[in-house]
DNA sequence: GAGACCTTTTT
DNA sequence: AAAAGGTCT
């Protein structure tokens, strides 16, 4: 009889998942998830793991196994579990994340010996990225130049394989133990929004196939029509194998080759994690320190009211105030309005992108250290390939381009529901012309956007 | 080393 | 039309 242990991490779900199917080559599969974070705030993410705990430890129990819960040092856990019972051979995958590349290396070192396999994979991304380099070998800087070879790459084909879970029992504590979710807190409404889980995932992927994504490429800017997929927190969590989108994706444009163009353009999304993955792994502190080391020397001006203004939704720019309410609301913003979200924090309120970033990981369901480290930095300006820091995106401008009508607005600022979209376009003029209780712009566009350049200017010494 | 190119723009 | 600098071939 011989046992492997799987370590559960970024990929809570049973279908192609790498370190899960050589697990299952083993009589026995004994499944484990072990959460570190010992601090008691609890975060969006967080509710999120919570309830794909939830849907694994159900399946897992349909096929006769249950899923170990632990809480605290993975080291000390696993070797606590290897000791305890005779395993053969520890499978996991790896987390990408900067602070894990030391304990991963020395599990695989440590643990390997005559009688104990150990093994880590590469789960996570679609590519293997010391493949995917420029002529001189280094790793690519530039998206665009990245994907033209990186779409060429070879992607493992799915499999699945039924794993014999172990029917024995197990010390385990039970998911309400660890405490990821406080149901007096503003995370409660979720619910109304989501069902996280791998069978919702796989789901909801299909129906996104099948519905949107042949006008994917056209609508997919317009937070106010239903144009994305809302895949991210999925992805976040590993609820479903970015392999498997890949060849569904890849499926859709054998049958429907008129539809093309707009499926290419998800896969080039999709490519955009893994890039952002590959910068995290080139600076391992992508999310706390500017890869541009002159936005270092950037006279950021923080201030508590203004920050508070735009963490409530308060800033008395619409676009703005719509995006960071449905943040609160549903744990999610539409991609456009991240963009002008996060440059309206940065460049009009002169507040440190870091800032920004911490309130995402807070609020965020589907937040991922390296999409959000890359996409602050994107938007600074001090990123790899980033918006050019002269770029300050218009909050009025982008709401007339890409909300025109105002539907995403009057979805997230009920105060402005019966005014007309062109007065909700002219931010100075509707208060005051339509008595609402809605806040004046807290800055003025184009004093801040003057001061912000003025900002750039003053680094470019460096 | 020249030239093409650059996710998401602005006034 | 201009802002402007780096990356890649």
């Amino acid at each position: 009889m011989t046992k492997a242990l799987m370590w559960f991490r970024y990929d809570l779900r049973l279908h192609d998942n790498l370190a899960l199917l050589a697990a299952s080559d083993f009589d026995e599969v004994i499944p484990v998830f072990i959460y570190e974070k010992t601090n008691s705030a609890t975060t969006a993410s967080d509710w999120w793991l919570h309830y794909s705990l939830e849907a694994l430890a159900e399946s897992i129990k349909s096929r006769g196994g249950s899923l170990i819960i632990r809480q605290g040092n993975p080291q000390l856990i696993i070797e606590e579990l290897m000791n305890t019972f005779q395993i053969d051979a520890l499978f996991f995958n790896r987390s990408l994340l900067s602070k894990d590349v030391l304990l991963e290396q020395e599990l695989v070192e440590k643990y390997s010996t005559k009688t104990t396999y150990v093994k880590c994979f590469d789960d996570r991304l679609l590519f293997y990225h010391h493949k995917i380099v420029t002529k001189n070998q280094t790793p690519y800087k530039v998206f665009s130049s990245y994907w033209k070879i990186a779409k060429l790459q070879y992607i493992t084909f799915p499999q699945n394989k039924n794993s014999s879970f172990s029917k024995d029992t197990f010390d385990s504590l039970a998911l309400d133990d660890l405490k990821l979710i406080d149901n007096h807190h503003w995370m409660k409404k979720f619910g109304a929004y989501w069902t996280p889980g791998e069978q919702q995932a796989i789901q909801k992927f299909e129906d996104f196939i099948e519905q949107d994504l042949a006008s994917y490429n056209k609508l997919r800017d317009f937070p106010g029509k239903q144009g994305t997929s809302d895949m991210s927190p999925y992805l976040a969590w590993g609820n479903i194998s970015i392999r498997s989108m890949w060849y569904r994706v890849k499926r859709f444009i054998d049958e429907q080759p008129e539809h093309a163009d707009a499926a290419d353009s998800y896969l080039r999304q999709l490519a955009w994690r893994d890039f952002a993955y590959e910068q995290l792994a080139q600076f391992p502190d992508l999310d706390r320190v500017p890869v541009r080391k002159a936005f270092q020397h950037y006279p950021w001006a923080f201030d508590e009211d203004l920050f508070t203004a735009w963490k409530t939704g308060q800033t008395g720019y619409p676009l703005v105030d719509a995006g960071m309410r449905e943040l609160w609301e549903t744990g999610i913003i539409h991609n456009r309005v991240r963009m002008v979200v996060a440059s309206f924090l940065v460049k009009h309120l002169r507040i440190p992108w870091q800032y920004g970033y911490d309130w995402f990981k807070e609020t965020l369901v589907d937040f991922d250290t390296a999409n959000n480290a890359m996409g602050w930095q994107w938007v600074t300006g001090s990123g790899i390939d980033a918006a050019p820091y002269f770029r300050v995106f218009n909050p009025t401008g982008q709401a007339q381009k890409f909300d025109s009508g105002a539907l995403y607005i009057k979805r997230w600022i009920p105060e402005l529901k019966d005014v007309p979209p062109d007065v909700i376009h002219s931010p100075q003029k509707y208060v005051a012309a339509h008595q609402i209780s809605y806040p004046q712009p807290i800055v003025d566009h184009a004093t801040a956007r003057k001061l912000a350049l003025e900002g750039f200017e003053h680094i470019k010494k460096h």
